[in-house]
RNA sequence: GCCGGGGUAGCUCAGUCGGUCAGAGCGACGGACUCAUAACCCGUAGGUCGGCGGUUCAAGUCCGCCCCCCGGCACCA
């Protein structure tokens, strides 16, 4: 039998499983019944990532040490795809130690082929990005979050596997794909490669290195390598694995945001070590909610959880799988969600499987008649088309269109019933309308059954009740979708009762208990990652200060006399700023986008007088002017409400 | 400024190789029907397919230039 393996990402335990999460993994999901549906055995692999600093400092501020906040955050991720219903063959944690033996015997393989040198390197840090940064990027960091680390590191001799990948990518078309993300990824490996820091001596929450344990792996090789240690990679002397049979994977689904990771240092990795790279790295894009991506302070973060309570595991895949486009960006809305899924689920095949089985009923007596001739409305012609569209599409992972497919299939059924009329024909003493109305029947019911087959890997609650529904045996979901045929359901099928497969949604009734529901998951996420209050309330969580600290800060009250633009630049603004001195003083503020020059002139800012003079954009910036921002977002001036004094001191 | 991705009916968006591509769903209005989950069916949307040029027998669909939006980067101290 052909198998299939495929991946989700290794998702980092920092936070709670939120929707983004569940997209990937309802992805991977319907990709696997999909290539059951086509006799293959098909195989799921995801994880949870647990190692690194960011991970040892929340499980610090949730007063918990490492290994216990992972446990409790790990358990939700797996608790999440149980509730969805998403069926996950082989989950790993990188606390795991049989993934530490994994990790350790491809580090060792790289190492045996000289892949791995180590070096010291001396730099400043970032803690927060935990990356080393360039003394540029230092520089516009918050000052907190930078310290200078000089650490002897192993690093990946990656910059050797520059040609290597190349040809990859160009004897492999569809190694990465959409093709925009291969391009992305040939144009970088084309623009030169340089070697990665693949280990950590300053951390101690990891996996210790074999042959020097002072240091600890930095991600790469460790949430990586989890795709094999997954399926028993490195064990394989305590017993029998699925390593041999699963390797090399067919697919690894991934967000944009990783497609390098995949795409380039994996399949290195695994040249370095010589073994098999996998076939194909695919990305998705991102959902993107009302006012922007999903952000903690922006509170607008949503679960998969409350979504499934009112709607059915099916209704949020059919909205994910049908309303975006695999691969781009697609906006998520409740509101969306709930007329989506009244119009196709329940007034579309619900709907239709209710009708077909209540005329089953009332007109057959509850059996499926023999199609006796009769206008077939083209109906065996169109699910052929609709089979053959479908399962193309869905090879390609191209989701809304198979869904299109199905759906042209659809539609034209409830066309056809309209157009025979069969609550007339009953009505008819007459052989001749027995016979259409015998033939309309059947050919509803067929093309229903076919349709729900097809439809089976996406809304797989659903598509089993149909399935009942019509009288068929089993579970739809070992239907062979690649012997999907008109014809095959059996004239004398008793068909099932009547009843409600998608119930009919108030949108805006849903819509409320899918908020409530949020809020109420939003307590106990905050509840899991140890704080005490929602994450929607900032946090602060600069270290405290003492009263000299902030002396040390000379801040000015000053009159903006004049206001620019800087040529080439979207962001800053050259102000000349009077804060009482001889000269006034030249400033440049990112704020551009929030003010124009002219709004400025005649205002009163506060203005950092003893900040080292930085250059931007080739010009010398002599102090900062203090603004307001959420999240990076746009900035807001700093000012008085009263004439205070150009030239004062803020104390 | 550079690199991506977009600008198609009121809204959300499909449009694979250039030739029924000017579409779907939602919303709105009118009608019809009763098997069905106030459902389904029929009709009505006058959208210069961002703008201007070009290639072609033929262009949302290819090329060039321009405008606008969204990401990322280069400048937010």
């Amino acid at each position: 039998m052909p198998r299939f393996h495929l991946s989700t990402p290794i998702y980092y335990v920092n936070a709670a499983p939120h929707i983004g999460h569940a997209y990937t993994t309802i992805v991977a999901d319907t990709i696997k019944r999909f290539r059951r549906m086509l006799g293959e055995d098909a195989y799921l692999t995801t994880g949870t990532d647990e190692h690194g600093q960011k991970v040892e400092r929340s499980a610090h501020k949730a007063g918990l040490d490492p290994k216990q906040f992972t446990d409790r955050v790990s358990a939700a991720f797996r608790r999440e795809w149980d509730e969805l219903g998403l069926e996950v063959d082989h989950f790993r944690r990188t606390s795991d130690p049989r993934h530490a033996l994994a990790v350790c015997r491809i580090f060792e393989r790289c190492l045996e082929n000289g892949a791995i040198y180590k070096d010291s390197y001396t730099g400043k840090y970032h803690l927060g990005d935990e990356a080393f940064v360039t003394d540029e990027e230092a520089a516009q960091s918050d000052p907190e979050q930078i310290t200078t680390v000089t650490e002897e590191n192993y690093f990946f001799r990656l910059s050797d596997f520059q040609q290597r990948l190349i040809d990859l990518y160009e004897s492999q078309p569809d190694f990465v794909q959409p093709d925009t993300r291969r391009n992305e990824v040939l144009a970088f490996v084309r623009s030169g490669l340089r070697d990665l820091s693949i280990s950590r001596s300053s951390l101690r929450w990891g996996i210790p290195l074999p042959n020097d344990p002072e240091h600890v792996f930095y991600v790469w090789f460790d949430a990586l390598t989890t795709y094999m240690s997954a399926i028993g990679y490195g064990e394989e002397e305590s017993g029998e694995t699925d390593y041999e049979r699963l390797w090399p994977i067919d697919v690894h689904l991934v967000g944009k945001e990783i497609v390098r990771f995949h795409a380039v240092y994996w399949p290195a990795f695994l040249m370095a070590a010589n073994l098999p790279l996998p076939r194909q790295v695919w990305a998705h894009g991102w959902l993107i909610f009302q006012g922007g991506k999903m952000s903690k302070t922006k509170g607008n973060i949503v679960r998969a959880l409350p979504v499934k309570e009112v709607v059915g595991t099916d209704g949020l895949r059919y909205y994910l799988l049908r309303e975006i486009v695999f691969g781009q960006d697609g906006n998520f809305s409740h509101k969306a969600l709930a007329t989506r899924y009244n119009a196709d689920l329940a007034n579309g095949i619900g709907n239709l499987a209710s009708r077909t089985v209540s005329m089953l009923s009332k007109y057959c007596g509850g059996e499926v008649p023999a199609a006796s001739g009769g206008d077939d409305g083209g109906l065996p012609a169109l699910a052929a088309t609709s089979i053959a569209d479908a399962v193309g599409h869905y090879r390609r992972f191209a989701f809304s269109r198979a869904l299109e497919s199905v759906w042209s299939l659809l539609s034209r059924v409830d066309k056809y019933i309209v157009e025979h009329r069969p609550w007339m024909l009953a009505k008819s003493r007459e052989t001749a309308a027995r016979e259409e109305l015998e033939a309309t029947l059947y050919n509803t019911a067929e093309a229903l059954r076919v349709a729900t087959a097809l439809l089976a890997p996406i809304i797989p609650d659903g598509a089993q009740k149909v399935w009942e529904a019509l009288g068929q045996e089993g579970r739809v979901a070992n239907v062979r979708l690649d012997r999907l045929a008109w014809g095959g359901l059996v004239a004398g099928t008793r068909s099932g009762p009547q009843r409600a497969v998608y119930p009919r949604l108030d949108v805006a009734k849903a819509v409320k208990q899918m908020e409530a529901l949020e809020e109420q998951a939003l307590a106990e996420q905050a509840e899991l990652m140890g704080r005490g209050r929602p994450v929607k309330r900032i946090e602060i969580d600069t270290p405290e200060i003492e009263i000299g600290d902030f002396a040390r800060v000379d801040m000015r009250v000053g009159l903006v006399q004049a206001a620019e633009p800087v040529r080439k630049s979207r962001k800053l603004l050259q102000l000349q700023v009077d804060i009482g001195e001889a000269e006034p003083r030249t400033i440049l503020a990112g704020i551009a986008e929030a003010y124009a020059p002219e709004q400025l002139v005649g205002r009163r800012v506060a203005v950092v007088a003893n900040l080292q003079p930085r250059k931007m954009m080739g010009r010398v910036s002599q102090g900062m002017v203090v603004a307001a921002s959420l999240d990076h977002g746009k900035p807001h001036l700093a000012g008085f409400s009263e004439e205070a004094p150009v030239g004062a001191r803020l104390t």
